[in-house]
DNA sequence: CGCATTTTTTACCGATTGGACAAACGGTAG
DNA sequence: CTACCGTTTGTCCAATCGGTAAAAAATGCG
């Protein structure tokens, strides 16, 4: 009997299939799919590949497990904009509640942004069946507050466009925004800083304040 | 005598050069550098794959023949930051100068995108050569506009990244974009509603202006 | 223990890949 | 015509790829 077959019946099955996705996330994350290996998978894994082939069927399965699991946990902090509580406030919290995304789940991040370069052809149907409707869904709440002079008349679509680049940015370009900003001094603040320039941006952008 | 060595000196050899490079940009921007294969680029360029490598000695000759003559057109935008002029105005040409790259260089926006997701192996050394210098001098004339009282306190490296993050994602993330906005109704609205956007955000931020 | 089931390994396969090489082609100057 | 030049093609190869088959080893269980 195959183990690959839907649903994981063992507890070594349940935790074999993890640890594959896991090493997988590592692989898939830098290389893109086409040049990551099954090979790479099973070493990051510390297994070889018949033995990770006996879990998944195929490297389009594992790709397309991992993929679906995670873009649940990707559009959580979208999920969580709520129209009720300030907008400013509201929309502050969505900002900062991405940029953490971005600093905790790096690989992830990268991951999406692989999958979208390359024009998303495992993840479409996931993108206009799920990703659309709830950003209409947002952009509804976004138009709410502008009808209520909450917030500057702006194009809802665009603006969470912005935040999306702006703060995965900082997953995908990591490489980039490290060469730029040098070795770090110490703690964590870089978080902070590109936290606090965010905030300062989304909320008054750049015209000098009386 | 092999045509791959550097200076092409016939006629024929810049032009297939040349037409090679440009299929070459299709394929390593849409791919990535390990999905992409010489066949490939060799078919979008009309000639065999011999024919192909009596140009370049091997992919990888094409690629940093590619990404080297692309870095300075792609940086030419900021390159342009002057310290003259009103600072707000010289940032939102800077941000319309990237916009139109990224509407009418999207290969060579995804190409660098690709390139930097994968932790920039092949262009480490320019990033720290030529990128970071240039990044940095662009830095010090922020610096004497916040100073001057111009535009507001903001760190200037990460305003940089905003302004790369929220113009090149309309390159980069094309795909998602437009799924998300859907069937564009006509004319080139698309980039004129992200350039009204991103300058609204950039010069005031959302706050409701009273 | 003995037996059945699950897991792992060893060996292998066909397809694709980057690349080498020599033969053949084509224009042109003598 | 011929010799020579840059160019093009056809053929081939070793390495790597995703994946299979079957034997061997663990493991769970009465």
């Amino acid at each position: 009997m195959n183990a690959a077959g839907q649903p994981a019946r063992t507890r070594i099955q349940r935790e074999k299939r993890d640890l594959i996705l896991e090493a997988a996330l590592d692989v898939f994350s830098q290389q893109g799919y086409r040049g990551a290996t099954i090979d790479q998978i099973a070493e990051a894994a510390g297994m070889s590949k018949p033995n990770l082939l006996y879990y998944f069927r195929s490297k389009d399965a594992i790709y397309q497990a991992l993929i679906h699991g995670l873009l649940d946990v990707w559009l959580a902090p979208l999920r969580e904009l709520d129209s009720v509580g300030d907008p400013l406030v509201e929309l502050r919290a969505y900002i900062r509640r991405k940029l953490e995304m971005a600093r905790d789940f790096p690989r992830e991040s990268r991951l999406f942004a692989n999958e979208i370069l390359q024009g998303a052809p495992h993840i479409m149907a996931l993108l206009e069946g799920e990703l659309k409707p709830l950003v209409d869904e947002k952009a509804d709440i976004v138009k709410g507050w502008i009808r209520a002079g909450k917030i500057a008349s702006v194009d809802p679509w665009h603006l969470i466009f912005s935040i999306w680049a702006t703060t995965q940015h900082y997953a995908d370009f990591d490489t980039q925004v490290r060469v730029v900003l040098g070795p770090l001094k110490g703690g964590d603040g870089r978080f902070e800083d590109a936290a606090r320039f965010l905030e300062g941006l989304f909320l008054d952008g750049l015209r000098p304040r009386a």
